[in-house]
DNA sequence: GGCCAACTTGACGCAATAGTCAACTTGACG
DNA sequence: CGTCAAGTTGACTATTGCGTCAAGTTGGCC
């Protein structure tokens, strides 16, 4: 089973019609608003006004409403190319490591690092649109693969007995506030700010 | 010299007329309104409406800003009561802390407890509102004693070389932002991560 | 090339919050 | 106990953002 694809639907079926062709002019519309969308979200997170995004794709605020339903269905529309394909892929990454300790540190790595290209992923991550159902897809799915590292973790004797996931989501969540709400740290400071987390996960 | 309180004005002179005293009425408002500030704040961090905080303290929302001159005069008027003279006094013992592991460690213990305690305290390290003249001089003052501790603890060699005083602030301000957008946590899973954090900050 | 369902949109109404002010009320002095 | 400066306030304006709809526009089939 591909995990990678099977709750996500890029084409973003209309709002009204799922089943429906879209008339040409509107199909356009679409597209537009996307990848507005996508650039809007990417910058801004996923609470960028909507009219912001409408005007940034040359349409009017009631054609996002028209053709997504609002806020909701346009990051349901494009949550997974914004953040949900390479999320799972890093899940995927970490799940198939066979060191367990590799598996945690690559894992905590890759998705600092996402967390740094897109600051939106912190959104996803506090849920703050829970009416999204890829975006419920997405956290149920992250937890049960920190919930397996963790485990597997333990079990080897690699992570240090007293941490939970819910450590690795509490700490996931803090970095990524920071990183919306201070200046952008540099890269290096970023990478070294995460190497002194995973040097605080071993087994003494 | 008492850093404690030289920086700090409780009466909150009036907004208008900073040496005249004040009406019977007048002084028995800003009374009202200083508690009623000090409340909201605690629980809702220092955006919280004025109009609430009025209507908390049994006055209208223009007698704030007749008595304090706004959001920032009020800020300002409370947060020594509020903070600052709990975080003068951690910045104080961990100054006067012979051992540099100790002085350290007591000042991220002790300032995740204030932080714990008090919401609020987060909004003053993000300087969400920069007017207000005792958020710098509190800002200013953490950052030299912070500078001071980890230059002691590099110079004892008992605090791993590549830590900054930027670390540590990047660090404050992530687990106040999970402590504010998240449940709070248990203080046992509270404690121990910053536990966590406490031990990837030792020397190797 | 004309019809009409599909589409778009400007203009609304609503809600939350900041900030201002003219008119009213009242404490306190003489 | 009257006067009036000090003080309070309801009502107002402005801003930002959501969500809706009646009225206009247009793509595409005949």
């Amino acid at each position: 089973m591909s995990t990678t694809t099977d709750a996500i639907d890029p084409a973003g079926g209309s709002h009204t019609t799922p089943g429906a062709t879209l008339r040409a002019d509107a199909a356009r519309n679409v597209a537009q608003i996307r990848s507005a969308a996508i650039a809007a979200f990417h910058g801004r997170g996923l609470s960028t006004p909507l009219e912001e995004i409408a005007a940034a794709a040359g349409v009017s605020k009631a054609t996002i409403y028209n053709r997504f339903g609002g806020r909701q269905g346009l990051i349901d529309a494009v949550i997974g190319e914004l953040v949900a394909t390479e999320m799972h892929a890093i899940l995927e990454k970490a799940r198939r490591a066979e060191d367990p300790w590799e598996s945690i540190a690559g894992y905590v790595v890759d998705r600092r690092d996402l967390q740094f290209r897109e600051p939106a992923f912190t959104d996803a991550l506090l849920m703050t649109y829970p009416k999204s159902r890829q975006l419920v897809a997405l956290a149920e799915a992250a937890t049960a693969a920190t919930d397996d590292l963790v485990q597997r973790g333990h079990d080897a004797g690699v992570l240090r007995r007293d941490f939970t996931t819910g450590d690795l989501y509490y700490a996931d969540v803090a970095n990524g506030l920071a990183l919306r709400d201070l200046p952008t740290p540099s890269r290096e400071d970023y990478e070294r700010r995460t190497r002194f987390f995973l040097d605080s996960l071993r087994a003494h």
